[in-house]
DNA sequence: ATTAGCACTCAAGGCAATCGAGTGCTAACA
DNA sequence: TGTTAGCACTCGATTGCCTTGAGTGCTAAT
């Protein structure tokens, strides 16, 4: 259902909202007559923005008070009003880069996007790792560590490593791994990783079996751990910049504080609020549209960022629902590219 | 210089440090004539008060309030006065090693550890993996992973696996890979970390330089490569149950909550926080005993945690200086034996 | 449709009074 | 000489009251 709204309730919707956004007070009438120009008294614009209560757009915290945005309202700034901005400073992706340039691996560049992320927006930022189910084999290897110990390592074309200790409980030749080994590679390199599903197990299990001369228990176990090691969910979450949430106003009550604090404390629940690698582009969660209901006087603002152009990790940012969108939106976005860029380069 | 404090002076002292650490308020003369029995009066009691004031143990908050424990006071206490609590339920460790039981390898093991000690102490608790320099490689390898990139392996006996990706910028023939291979295996494996230093990597350059036919900038990169794979400083540490701070009184004020939380957020301060492994056994820090102005009015509680007797790695706790100092020097203590024990274990 | 005017509302801030937990001091007592 | 009862005093916290002012909604005039 679409409202039908003058494009002079816009312009005072839309006003409203930069309004609130800067000062973090209720907007009234007044303010809003002096501040900004409309070529109407004060009045008219209580009338309209009581309209604009009407259609749900406006709430007023009390009756004596002036009006800050719903979601509902946040949600039309977001998709109708907003000014996009596209601009972000050559020198900025310059140090970006050069900032990037000494970091050690995939994980050491999460690192230090999600830190980047939170300082530039002042936000609390997170970033998950590439996800495993998107990705490839590249390179798999065992590694004896002791004599009855194997090391399986792991390598995807989205540049991950992972890795699991197996213990055997049981000698076995070097020949032998190196047959195992071998096998391995053969079958699993330049797999994708979500077509590594029990059906697959299983046949692998009875192939092994069949070809070598190993106990039927001993490729139980290999076959277990590789499937834990390629358990997609516990993929990481990387957290920065999490004190900023201390400036925001609306977060100077503690138990709401508390509330997200705490969401954001457990890798379990930020998983969920990440949410699962679908939608291309940069998504905007304001309040309830948020599952979780202790996030559901925030705002969150996310963006995929891909490898190869296929969408692996998300890149985002937490904060009061009153949230400088535009500037939001556009760093996610960026940054989202750029650390698709940068991991692409570093895992080639 | 030791002060002559007589029995009843401690008895007194203790008591309110105890009080004080249950209720969080000045405990007053009145209140502790009535609660414990000391039979003497309560004006009794605030002539003690007054000359345990004037050695530094206790401090008033303002005239007409009651007494609040010094730092001196609490130190006191922690040396002296309290009472160890010992007792670790056997319920308790079973259910941790269940816990333990199905994790994946160190860091996992260390990641339910940090939430496990923040669970059980009710404070912000945090864990240092094992440090790279207190260990000895027992694994080195070298894997191709395409034509112009090596993944370089390392397993040290601590169970920490670290790796880090080379790009060559030039092809070599999987013999030459197996040939440097085969060398770095040679000299590396066995060694302290620690022994790993600049003298060390000269002379590994000239050898390499020396016996195989590939460019000296090749080797170049491999040896800076492998120079950053062993840097010590930047060993993760990991953090859990951040919420609770917020459950403290005396972080209701937002501006040293802030602070704390910065801290925390930062990873390099957390290692200055940490500090390096050194002394055995449990650490308590008391406010201004800190360094780290940020945290004078906190508490830390740290131990040692070790593989085969030699310690590798923090557990620690922090929170106010009112803190439960039995029960969280027990736990921490507790803990730091049981993650050790289990590292072992699962490394071996 | 717009606006000036006005009565009304209500959170926030300031102020004074009160309360009460706690102290320090003094004088009496064992 | 150490202990205690008693008392005046202090001072933060709580409470209630008043004022202020930004803001609203309604009405009547333009």
């Amino acid at each position: 259902m679409v409202d039908n709204i003058s494009e002079r309730k816009k312009k005072i919707l839309k006003a409203i909202i930069q309004e609130h956004i800067l000062t973090a007070e209720p907007v009234g009438s007044r303010t809003l007559a002096k501040s900004y120009d409309f070529g109407v008294s004060s009045a008219t614009i209580r009338n309209e923005m009581a309209d604009l209560e009407d259609m749900g757009y406006l709430k007023q915290p009390h009756t004596s008070a002036g009006r800050i945005p719903s979601d509902k309202g946040y949600r039309f700034y977001v998709d109708v009003l907003m000014e996009q901005k596209k601009v972000i400073s050559k020198n900025l992706q310059h140090s970006l880069q050069k900032l990037y340039s000494k970091e050690k691996g995939v994980k050491d560049i999460i690192s230090a996007t999600v830190k980047m992320v939170s300082n530039l927006t002042h936000y609390t930022a997170m970033v998950s790792e590439p996800q495993l189910e998107k990705s490839k084999i590249r390179k798999v290897q065992l590694l004896q560590v002791t004599s009855e110990s194997l090391m399986i390592i792991l390598i995807t074309d989205t540049g991950m490593v992972n890795n699991k200790i197996i213990n055997l409980n049981q000698d076995l030749s070097t020949k032998q791994i190196r047959y195992i080994n071998n096998y391995l590679v053969d079958k699993l390199e330049g797999m994708n990783l979500k077509d590594l599903d029990k059906d697959f197990m299983k046949m692998l299990e009875k192939e092994l079996e069949k070809r070598i001369n190993v106990s039927r228990k001993l490729i139980d176990i290999i076959n277990d751990e590789l499937e834990v090691l390629v358990e997609p969910a516990d993929f990481q979450i990387y957290l920065g910049g999490t004190s900023y949430i201390l400036d925001q106003p609306e977060f100077n009550d503690l138990e709401t504080l508390k509330q997200v604090l705490n969401i954001l404390d457990t890798k379990d629940t930020l998983r969920r609020l990440l949410g699962s690698v679908s939608e291309e582009g940069v998504e905007v969660k304001i309040g309830h549209e948020n599952q979780l209901k202790e996030v559901q006087n925030c705002s969150l603002v996310f963006a995929t960022y891909s490898l190869n152009s296929k969408a692996v990790g998300k890149i985002g940012v937490i904060g009061p629902t009153r949230m400088k969108y535009p500037q939001v939106i556009s760093t996610v976005d960026f940054v989202a590219d750029m650390l698709g860029e940068i991991i692409s380069k570093s895992s080639r």
